[in-house]
RNA sequence: CGGGGUGUAGCGUAGCCUGGUAGCGCGCCUGCUUUGGGAGCAGGAUGUCGGGAGUUCAAAUCUCUCCACCCCGACCA
């Protein structure tokens, strides 16, 4: 399976040490799928526990669904198993015996949930509906990329049934908002862009996608997380309708969206240098690493009353004795822990110990008696740096295009590059052609410049005021 | 599915052209010495050379065949 990089292209692929494995035995069938170690599950188990605490105070429930599905649900919803047909895996057997029917496995959970969602809703009393799945999921993709774009991944994807368009649309809107951009930028440190995808980069059966977008170290963008406006294309499928105040028997409008494994990808991508995985203190599984240097009793008790001092923050103190203090060093940078203290003799008779940050890598003492503050605010500001680095990085690349070779050339620099654009697909797919970038999204931030304006690459005229954002993409 | 490449110890590899006891580095195990940025010495364990068939006194090496994987394109959270 072909691996991400850090910071540049063909670095060697340290993280596989520490987060993942990812070629499976010689069993094809297992091809594209990846083995998450434990330092990177503590990872998603982090992720895990911060989005669905977010989740449910914004009235979300959790349930769970089957992860296989009658081959004809997916047929019901004709643009939906048109855009997933080609990466499904089906079973065919159980048991010893044919199937009359054969079972998808859940490639996403719109057609399963929702045949539930028919039953369980049939008054206007009953909406919203709110329900989110963690799950796994399986697509059979051509082309592996690690945490990228795995065969089977691991994401939450919620679903929810309401009484109007515009509600839909303003909840779909708003787990972005409020959910998934905050998320990614308050915790993992990574700047996002918000936007709507193009007629052709929408997701399958959705009338609009909204999606939060990222730049990573190389200058390609990774589509982080996505929210779907279903308008009522499923409702009328799977006939989700209810009884409304008027006496009338109406359809739903649905959401649903999701944010996957695919995250850690970019975590790892989009802050990592040589040394390997650089983590944000909100995400690092452990915070804070204690290296002692020729420990004895002395160091030990400072030791215990450095830890308790630090209390609040995940600490391990690594007493192996058959490693030198370098080999810890270089194997917790490698794990991108924050913040690294040193204490030996010598710090000992000064009463201070020596703090070393993962992300600047600046060393400087602290007074004994000062670690659990300065910890503190070191935590605060490597999270808050983290996030203003990569930004900074993203708006130094980004570049506005108003010709061919100015859009040429911005693409293949790295970066996004703005443009305006006719957003018909075949336009976008002639342009996928020649220089291997898609649109990205159509940026909710960006300023409205006032036409008319013609289309970068077809020359028609665009009635969009905006400009379009494109850029290569994982 | 098209184009290119590779299979030798847990990982990385040499040997193949020109057939003759399968080698090296890392890692692993034991012991001692080390410990302020990837430790040193000594000893040790680990191989159906991707599978099958053929040529030969003899095959990792030559021939045929099957298989697997990697890279580049079409798919995609």
């Amino acid at each position: 399976m072909k691996t991400i990089t850090g910071r540049e292209e063909n670095y060697s692929q340290w993280y596989l040490d520490v987060i993942a494995e990812a070629d499976l035995a010689e069993h094809s069938v297992v091809r594209g799928c990846m083995v998450i170690k434990p330092y990177g599950y503590a990872i998603w188990e982090k992720i895990v526990s911060i989005v669905d605490s977010m989740l449910k105070e914004m009235g979300v429930k959790n349930a769970y669904f089957p992860m296989f599905i009658p081959q004809s649900f997916l047929e019901r919803e004709k643009k939906h198993v048109k855009g997933f047909s080609p990466e499904l895996a089906v079973v065919t057997h159980g048991g010893g015996n044919k199937l009359s029917e054969p079972l998808v496995v859940r490639p996403t959970s719109e057609t399963i949930i929702y045949d539930s969602f028919s039953k369980w809703i049939n008054s206007y009393r009953d909406l919203p509906l709110i329900i989110n799945q963690w799950a796994n999921v399986v697509r059979w993709e051509m082309r592996p990329r690690l945490f990228l774009r795995t065969t089977e991944f691991l994401w939450q994807e919620g679903h929810t049934a309401h009484a109007s368009l515009q509600e839909a649309d303003q909840y779909s809107l708003k787990i972005l908002n409020e959910v998934y951009k905050k998320f990614v930028e308050e915790y993992l440190s990574m700047p996002v862009y918000t936007g709507q995808k193009s007629e052709g980069e929408k997701f399958a059966g959705a009338l609009r996608t909204y999606c939060i977008e990222a730049l990573m170290q190389d200058g390609r963008s990774l589509q982080a997380g996505t929210s779907h406006n279903l308008s009522d294309n499923f409702s009328k499928s799977f006939n989700v309708a209810f009884l409304d105040e008027d006496g009338l028997r109406k359809n739903v409008f649905q959401t649903s969206w999701g944010v996957s494994t695919r995250l850690i990808g970019g975590l790892i991508m989009i802050h990592s240098d040589d040394k390997g995985l650089v983590l944000p203190p909100k995400i690092a599984p452990i915070q804070v690493v204690i290296i002692p240097i020729r420990p004895n009793q002395a160091i030990l008790d400072a030791i215990k009353l450095i830890k308790s001092d630090l209390n609040g923050l995940s600490v391990e103190v690594d007493l192996r004795d058959n490693l030198n203090p370098g080999e810890k060093y270089y194997e917790w940078e490698k794990k991108g822990v924050p913040l690294r203290i040193e204490i030996g003799p010598k710090d000992l008779e000064n009463n201070k110990v020596v703090m070393v940050r993962r992300d600047t890598g600046i060393k400087s003492d602290c007074a004994i008696g000062n670690i659990g503050q300065i910890a503190q605010e070191m935590m605060e500001s490597i999270q808050k740096n983290l996030f203003l680095r990569a930004e900074e990085k993203r708006n130094l690349s980004n570049k506005n295009a108003s010709s061919w070779s100015e859009f040429e050339h911005g693409i293949k620099t790295g970066g996004y590059v703005f443009a305006h654009w006719c957003g018909e697909e075949d336009c976008e797919a002639d342009i996928k052609k020649k220089v291997k970038a898609v649109s990205r999204f159509l940026p909710f931030e960006a300023e409205e410049e006032v036409g008319p304006h013609t289309c970068i690459n077809c020359g028609k005229e665009v009635k969009e005021v905006k400009r379009w954002a494109f850029a290569r993409a994982y």
